[in-house]
DNA sequence: ATGCCTTATTTCATAAGA
C-alpha cells in the first residue's frame, strides 16, 4: 500500500501535474493540502478517472485540504472538536478511513510572525489538535495524519538556523507543540531525500532556492506504532518540485506493507 | 540539471505564503 501527502498549492493551477503525478506514482491514498477551492468546485470527475474516491473540505480561496483513495473511502470527518478558528474555524483538517487505515489530511496555520495573533493561533491549533487526535487514536489503533506542519522539528530541518532567527516554524514553543503530538505515540516517518542529505519538502519558488537546495523539512507524515511497523520505504518525492508550475511543496510518499 | 515567485481576489494592486 502506498500512501502520500502533497501541499498543492492550488488544485487549479496543479491539476495537469496532480493527474500526472497521481498517474505515474500510483499511491493508493493521498493527502492533499492548500487545494485553495470549495467542494462543489472540487474536479472528482478527473481524478475520479484515475479510480480514486474523493473527500474535499474547502472553503473559497485559501486553505483547503482533501483525501482522495483507491482502497475505500468512508468515515468522513471535517474539522475536528473544539478546532480554533481566525476567528471562524478554517478548512484545515480532514478526517477519512480508507481500508484499514484512519487517515488524517492536515494544513496547520502559517504562524506569520511569532509576536502576530496568527502565531498565538497555530499554536492553539495544534493544542486542540493533541486533543482530538488523543481521542481519535483510541478508537483508530491504525492512524496516519499527515500533512504541512509548517514546523521544522529540529535545525536540520532547515537550510540555514542563521537565517530563521527571529522566524516562525522554529521557534521552541511550535517545535514542543509537535513534540506533544509524537508523544501521543506516533512516528515522524523519515523520509529519504533523493538528492542531498536531508529530505526537504519545501523550497521557496524566490532567488532560485531549490536549485541550492535552500529547502525545509515542514511536511510531515506522523505514523502510529502499528502503522510504523509496516513501512518498507519512504522518500520525498523532489521530481515533482521541477520543471514549470511546480508547487513550493514536494509530495512524500511512504510503502507499507499490506495488513 | 531543476533555473532565480506564485496564487488568489475585493485584479492594473494587494495579501498571503514560510
Amino acid at each position: 500500500m502506498r500512501l502520500a501527502t502533497w501541499n498543492v498549492n492550488s488544485i487549479r493551477a496543479r491539476l495537469p501535474r496532480l493527474l500526472d503525478w497521481l498517474a505515474n506514482v500510483r499511491p493508493d491514498i493521498a493527502c492533499l493540502q492548500e487545494t485553495k477551492i470549495p467542494p462543489e468546485d472540487f474536479p472528482v470527475a478527473e481524478i475520479a478517472e484515475l479510480g480514486y474516491e474523493v473527500a474535499a473540505h474547502g472553503a473559497g480561496a485559501w486553505n483547503g485540504v482533501a483525501v482522495l483513495s483507491r482502497v475505500g473511502l468512508s468515515g468522513r470527518a471535517v474539522g475536528f472538536v473544539d478546532e480554533p478558528g481566525f476567528p471562524d474555524p478554517e478548512a484545515r483538517a480532514l478526517a477519512v478511513t480508507c481500508g484499514d487505515l484512519r487517515v488524517w489530511s492536515v494544513y496547520i496555520p502559517n504562524g506569520r510572525t511569532p509576536d502576530s495573533d496568527h502565531y498565538a493561533y497555530k499554536l492553539k491549533w495544534l493544542a486542540a489538535l493533541r486533543g482530538a487526535l488523543a481521542a481519535e487514536l483510541a478508537e483508530h489503533p491504525a492512524l496516519v495524519v499527515s500533512g504541512d506542519f509548517n514546523v521544522a522539528p529540529t535545525d536540520d530541518d532547515i537550510w540555514d538556523p542563521a537565517v530563521f532567527v527571529g522566524a516562525t516554524h522554529v521557534t521552541p514553543p511550535e517545535r514542543q507543540a509537535v513534540a506533544d503530538l509524537l508523544a501521543l505515540g506516533l512516528t515522524d516517518v523519515e523520509a529519504r531525500p533523493l538528492k542531498g542529505d536531508r529530505p526537504y519538502t519545501y523550497w521557496d519558488y524566490r532567488a532560485g532556492m531549490f536549485h541550492q537546495n535552500k529547502g525545509m523539512r515542514i511536511d510531515l507524515v506522523l505514523a502510529s506504532a502499528p502503522v510504523a511497523a509496516r513501512i518498507t520505504d519512504a522518500y520525498v518525492d523532489r521530481e515533482a518540485r521541477k520543471g514549470k508550475g511546480p508547487s513550493d511543496h514536494a509530495p512524500i510518499v511512504v510503502d507499507l506493507t499490506d495488513p
